[in-house]
DNA sequence: CTCAATTTGTTCGTATGTATG
DNA sequence: ACATACATACGAACAAATTGA
């Protein structure tokens, strides 16, 4: 590697051995993706892009090339190149920040149940409760026209599961618990992390391995305490958003 | 690449051209700062890796050896790979999911200014609100311990910037708003995603280009739906974590 | 129409990295 | 550790198409 290109190097050295082609290529799907060049817009001039990133111009080729396979832009010999398709669209799966709108949304989704042996309880942190004396898992993969959006693998306390368990084989666990009258929730909270892929969740959701992703932890427990449900959800990075109300608007 | 290789590739083909040992590496350091392998134990055998990731047994010790090099684990000739080390226990910077305790904790870090040209206003979604007449743009790294956990862009309402410039310009802009006693905030949220860093991002986090990243848009308006305030905040991803109360635990 | 500037396309040689068996 | 194949990355030079003066 030459000196110029060494230069350019921080101490990111070592997380940063991803080709650099790529590197710049996700840049520049980004740039389009956010609206920075639009669709018939001529993108900058690969000696610019060079200058940018430092890198040689064959490399910056190799992207565009990428980028022109994927059928996001068209480069034109003497005139340049242009973004002729705009990306993504349905974007969004709106992580919701409250039980109502956690629920809603997919009271009627239909998971798809993955055969599963029983797993060990992970561990509960402290503030989580006290755990049941029997969890059955269950693992899953929701879809969204074909597309999966989340892979989970749940904890349900026993009994609660012996209330209903054709029900949680064939519908989001959330849902269900939330309409088993007997059981007094009182408390759910929600941990998210921003994580990469590992073997089984790449495999799932059909993305890369270390691909980005959103990984969210949902405990619910019932009035003694008790750890009702258990759920790692895992979404891929790129489908999820959250929001939240600080202050919320009246009226 | 041999057909062995080939047939263990799905669709993630285009995004997974990391290299493979990286890939490894990264899942094995997931699975040690996760405590699936504990400082002490043995990690699996070369040969169990070798199988489970159907990768050559060369590629698995070059995975290792990155480890290795980080003082994560150290491998003994007939013995095994043992870990000899935890990993990141300063985690996690808490995202807040409410005004107060988002307030709170920032209400004395000292942001370290950057040097930034006027920039266009970004764009206002539906919901946010009108639009102040003029905006003051600011942009500055937040430290903890030397190390850089937050990238801010933000944009202040001239008139609001006016009431208190030396205070905006030392100190985090949101915790200096919260105390203007003359403006009243009557709406603040909050929006995050899961993104990749770009080359500003990743300069002033020192991290790697497209390494993970948790993008927080911050909106704050007025009485009159006048929105004072709009922050871009990028974080590291694997510093940001996200506590939810869906249902709120009672006294 | 010609000329120069701009911009992408192509090729060569070299070095190093990745991955296999 | 070795031999092999292919991927990544550089710099540099030249070709070909387009544009506008």
């Amino acid at each position: 590697m030459t000196n110029r290109a060494r230069k350019s190097m921080t101490r990111q050295d070592a997380d940063s051995r991803v080709p650099r082609y790529l590197q710049v290529a996700s840049v520049l799907r980004r740039r389009i993706r956010d609206g920075h060049w639009a669709v018939g817009d001529k993108i900058a001039t690969l000696e610019e892009l060079e200058h940018e990133f430092d890198v040689a111009r064959v490399t910056v080729r190799q992207a565009i090339d990428l980028l022109q396979g994927e059928g996001l832009v068209k480069s034109f010999q003497g005139r340049g190149t242009f973004v002729i398709k705009a990306v993504q669209s349905n974007r969004w799966m709106q992580l919701a920040t409250d039980w109502e709108s956690l629920i809603a949304p997919i009271r009627d989704h239909v998971p798809q149940v993955l055969p599963s042996e029983p797993r060990p309880v992970p561990r509960l942190e402290e503030d989580d409760g006290t755990p049941a004396e029997a969890y059955v898992f269950l693992r899953s993969v929701q879809k969204r026209s074909g597309k999966p959006y989340a892979y989970a693998r749940v904890h349900i306390a026993k009994h609660v599961y012996a209330q209903a368990p054709k029900q949680f084989s064939t519908r989001v666990a959330l849902a269900v618990l939330s309409e088993i009258k007997e059981i007094a929730i009182q408390r759910a909270h929600q941990t998210v992390v921003v994580g990469s892929a590992d073997i089984e969740a790449a495999r799932h959701l059909g993305i890369a391995l270390n691909a980005p992703t959103a990984e969210a932890r949902c405990v619910v427990s019932d009035k003694g305490g008790v750890v009702l449900y258990i759920g790692e959800i895992t979404y891929p990075g790129d489908y999820v958003r959250l929001n939240i109300e600080l202050i919320a608007q009246e009226g």
